[in-house]
DNA sequence: ACTGAAATCACCAGAAAGGGTGACGCCTCC
DNA sequence: GGAGGCGTCACCCTTTCTGGTGATTTCAGT
């Protein structure tokens, strides 16, 4: 079920640019209200006026670091400095499917295609189907090759 | 020559801040003196402080990009982002000899053992009797798990 | 309804890897 | 000069891995 979890990232991009109008025009509106109230200050205006800068700065602020976050951390906890999330166009771009990715990562762990099989509770000779697959695309031989390889292309940690 | 190229970040962010303050005060007296021009339009209040609304958000914004971008990558073009050394340390605390970290280095560029043996100019039951005290030592089953424990102990890249 | 990709499983033969044991030469350090 | 660490090599046996072929099921797209 590996489906409709992931929205693409122009998406979010235009929710983004969506809920910023939608704010500012909600501050526009408070501000028109709240301008009958401090009317009555005659020459305070620099100073509403800073306020709403710095108000409407804070906002800019935090929209930039929003939007400029990296789309969320897998929730590792023991997750490395360097943060990296598996190159998805590489990966179809070599035609691996997720499964062998899968794969690929637990042999990059150091299983073996039996420790593999349990984990993943399907029979050895799947896993050997897949890796076999594997290595194909990758063009490797051996196991620690095809990590090695793997880890190259970004397609593991 | 490890001095004054690099500011800390702390740095970086006041200036930041400090920036933005000028910025910020500079467009104060500008507004302070569009104001009499502006004056004049009596109700284009609201206009007025939606424009600097919507300035005061943009440069917000690009604070916020620029605050929140990763720190350049080292002009080093070779050199890799972690600089890492083998940890000579805990080579001995494993007691894994010099030998042995150099097979294991092979190991995990996916070589086979005839491979090793060939590169290293010494025979395949050599390399075989490196690997499996090197396994020992390590406490691995299989290479690919050597090769995952080593990175784990920083033994190799 | 047909097609194709993906995942699943099986079987087999050969290659590679791993475990254990023994041995030899070369050092260095007592 | 003897002990011990290190590097080297050999043999045997078991386990694991790799390659090749074939088959079934499920699901998505045509």
């Amino acid at each position: 079920m590996p489906t409709a979890k992931k929205r693409a990232p122009w998406l979010r991009s235009l929710w983004n640019v969506l809920a910023f109008g939608l704010v500012g025009g909600a501050a526009l509106v408070l501000l028109q209200l709240a301008e009958y109230r401090f009317l009555v200050l005659e020459h305070s205006v620099e100073i509403y006026v800073g306020l709403v800068a710095a108000g409407c700065a804070a906002l800019g602020l935090w929209l930039g670091r929003t939007l400029t976050r990296r789309p969320a951390r897998a929730p590792a906890p023991g997750a490395p400095a360097e943060p990296f999330e598996p190159d998805e166009a590489r990966r179809e771009a070599l035609g691996i499917t997720p499964r062998e990715l899968e794969i690929l990562g637990l042999i990059a762990g150091g299983l073996s295609n039996r420790e593999i099989a349990e984990r993943l509770c399907v029979s050895e000779n799947t896993v050997k189907t897949h890796s076999s697959r594997l290595f194909d695309k990758l063009g490797a031989r051996r196991r620690t090759q095809a990590v090695q390889l793997a880890r190259a292309s970004r397609l593991i940690a």
